[in-house]
This record gives C-alpha cells, structure tokens and sequence, in this order.
DNA sequence: AGCTCACCCTGGACGC
DNA sequence: TGCGTCCAGGGTGAGC
C-alpha cells in the first residue's frame, strides 16, 4: 500500500530515468489509462525531464510539457526491467526507454491508475497540503480540526486536507503522538496537535529513511524492497506489546479501516 | 457541508 | 489437496 514514504522512495530511485528518451509504449490494459487528455503515441519520442510526487501521485514530466500522473493503489508497482524480458501477471502498461530498459507498471488489483494529462494541477488541484512542508504545523492543521466530530485517524486519511498519509503512517503517527484513533478531530487540545503534526512528520522521514515499509507489494524502481515493517510499532501489530508499555496491541475498524492503537499509552 | 458506507479488484490466509 | 470465504484498503460517489 503505497503511502508518501513508498511513492518519493520510488520517485528516488528512479531519478535515473530523468533525460531518456520513451521509445516506444504498449498498453495492455487501456483501462488503466484513467484520463486520455493526451494518447500514448503523444509520448514517444520525448525525453523525461522530471519525476516528482505529489501525495501519493508519481509524476513524470518530458521536456515538451506532457505528463504521466500514476497513482499506485494498493497493489501497483512501478520498477525497471532490461527491455524484451516477458511480462509478468499483472503489468498493464510498458514504456520502453533508449537505454535498453523499460518502465512496466503491474497493479494485481487495479485500485491504481495512469493519467495521460497535458497539466496535473488541474487533477491535483484538490490535494491537501504537503505533510512534510513547512507550511505545514499546528497553526494550519488546528482550524482544520476544529468542530469536526468524524475520528482523527479517519481526517489525517482524508487526501483533501493532508496529502500523501495512508493507514499505517496514520496508525504510526497517532501512536507516537499519544492519541487515540477514534478520538474526534475536534476534541485535540493544543499540545496534542502540535504533538500529532510532529509525529506526523518524524513517522513520514523515517519511512522515507527506511525506503518505505515493505508487508507484501512494496519496491522500488529497481524492485528493492523497505524496512520501515521492522520499525513498526502498532500497525499489523495486534495483541503484541505495546514497545512502551507491553501492553497488548487493540485492533479496531475505524470508519472501515483497520486500525491499531495501545490503549494504555494513547488517549 | 460533513459524514458513513458500499464498491472496485485480486491474492493470500484460513477453515473445513 | 482443494474448495469456499474472508480480508486487505485508496479513492470515489451515493445517500443521509
């Protein structure tokens, strides 16, 4: 499940990419082409100038202006491969490149997509902040919590207003900030959300300084996988002690996500 | 507007 | 071993 952590480790790894040429592309799956603002043919022959993430979203740009926004899903996996090797299962589109390599995109389950689209702001245009940008600390993310009852773990899911944290950097982040999951956003004191955007924040670098956390999808361009799962402290973690307390792990569906929390340490 | 929930999809885990 | 069932969840959109 690709969170911020996963897609700028993909982003990373793949900077490599940046000033080749797409030779050619086949798709095979044109459904998971999800906006034809502009045909894959349109691609062939531009160079890739820059590769990028917003959120979640991977973003390839070519030196003409023309852009490929992927989102990976839950199971999507964008990595390299030496050009003519056989497709494996699942992998919808190939951009060939003129280093002998090729981009495949595989996504088992199809949850991700590709956008073909002459400028990404306008899909993007209602992504919420950088979570790891300096604009973002307690004086922005207060009066976003104020009067709202839905749960804190459900709004720091919410893409409109954070963007780039899925359910285990949440999970993670709530744990290290001290508060529980199911608490309403509103009810945060102060303290507690100057303590939830800094766990936030220090939960997101370590993924990144792990190179994502890997449980069953996970890699990188070059098929690597992550470390973060090592370093998890709640999440997957259920009826395990809690690292601080030894108290055992709470799994609880949140709004329907499964969520992990230490009643002791998190109120 | 805020919120909840069903839906999309497949592979893997689990029970019988 | 093999079959059926359930679960994982990001984003979207319907409905309250």
């Amino acid at each position: 499940m690709p969170e911020l952590p996963e897609v700028e480790t993909i982003k990373e790894s793949l900077q490599g990419m940046v000033g080749l040429t797409i030779d050619d592309i086949k798709v095979m799956k044109p459904e998971y082409i999800r906006s034809w603002e502009n045909r894959p043919a349109d691609y062939i022959g531009q160079r890739i100038s820059a590769i990028s993430r917003r959120g979640k979203f991977l973003i390839f740009e070519t030196d003409t202006g023309r852009y490929m926004v992927a989102h990976l899903g839950m199971s999507g996996r964008v990595y390299l491969e030496p050009r003519g090797k056989e497709l494996q299962k699942h992998v919808h589109i190939v951009f060939e490149l003129d280093n002998e390599l090729e981009l495949w995109f595989q996504d088992a389950r199809r949850f991700g997509g590709l956008w073909l689209v002459k400028d990404p702001r306008i899909m993007l245009k209602d992504m919420g902040i950088e979570p790891l940008s300096r604009n973002f600390n307690s004086r922005y993310l207060k009066p976003l919590l104020s009067n709202r009852r839905v749960a804190i773990k459900t709004l720091l899911l919410n893409q409109h207003l954070i963007g780039g944290i899925g359910n285990i950097y949440a999970d993670e982040a709530l744990y290290e900030a001290g508060i529980r999951p199911d608490r309403s956003a509103g009810s945060l004191e102060p303290g507690e959300v100057h303590r939830l955007v800094q766990a936030i924040k220090q939960v997101l670098r370590s993924g990144i300084d792990q190179r994502g956390t890997t449980l069953r999808d996970f890699q990188d361009g070059y098929k690597q996988k992550g470390e973060f799962q090592d370093y998890l402290k709640v999440y997957g973690r259920q009826d395990l002690p809690c690292p601080r307390c030894q108290q055992p792990v709470v799994r609880q569906v949140i709004n329907g996500r499964s969520s992990h929390f230490c009643p002791s340490c998190q109120k």
